[in-house]
DNA sequence: GAATATTGCATAGATGTCTATGTAGTTATG
DNA sequence: CATAACTACATAGACATCTATGCAATATTC
């Protein structure tokens, strides 16, 4: 019989990732960052140069936050802002080389999650988590 | 090929369950509780008279988070504070009448948090992701 | 083309959770 | 038995995120 503990499976799961990226990250020497902060990063290595706006809408958090997100960045001179030529409204966020240079701390932090999410599991049975996963989500 | 998106897809489920979970409370008109104050109910129902340590570890909080959380049960009524007799450091929490009240409200909100998230998935699907996400667990 | 609506970002205030620390009660030790 | 160590809870301060709102730039409509 199902046990119907998938919910504070997922939460528990969650909050030990989080902890996690934070930890490695400290352990890596890079302080006051938080996982939102190397979400933003990491989109900013697969597509540099995107809005606010776009970068809530890829990390999953708020508009404000982004932006609260951002200044902490670029206080710490990872990335820069850039007005947009063709609409002065949109603030473009650029890496700068400090916030480049530490693409590889960051991948080697993902891999560290990835490695303890799906180090247990065969090729099939993380094939199988992500479907069952995507499935739930479009439940939403 | 894995995708090695479980981490992201986690996330994202874990926020809108929470979202799913205080929506669903507004509109059983219960205001100002969120999902860590459903939790320590739950959890008061299945046994009553919890320490705020034990309320902790069962909730996944930390103590000082947990003590937050009863004072506001508190105020709002539905729990109240006694110490106990045998260790007067220990405060056990016990629901009020008020608060056993509530119990019916929080079970339907529980099933229909996992009526989305099992809903579309066969009772084997259930059980296969429960057996995942279990699996995971152990590796933190 | 001027008024209105929309869009993008920033700021303010609130809230939940954390770590660090304080305080009181209990247990152990010399 | 008195002192030290430990345990349970509370409080304080910090921080990430949220909603609500303001402001400025752009698009739309009459």
């Amino acid at each position: 019989m199902n046990k119907y503990n998938a919910a504070a499976l997922i939460s528990r799961i969650n909050d030990q990732a989080q902890k996690l990226i934070t930890t490695e990250l400290e352990q890596q020497g890079i302080e006051g960052i938080v996982p939102s902060h190397g979400g933003v990063l990491m989109f900013l290595y697969r597509q540099d140069g995107l809005s606010v706006t776009e970068l809530a809408e890829a990390i999953g958090r708020t508009q404000p936050t982004v932006t609260v997100l951002v200044n902490k960045l670029e206080k710490l001179g990872y990335v820069k802002r850039v007005k947009s030529r063709s609409d002065q409204r949109v603030t473009l966020i650029a890496l700068t080389s400090k916030g480049r240079e530490l693409e590889p701390v960051f991948r080697s932090v993902s891999d560290r999650l990835n490695e303890t999410l799906y180090g247990n599991l065969s090729k099939d049975e993380g094939l199988e988590l992500e479907r069952l996963l995507d499935k739930i989500t479009h439940r939403f």
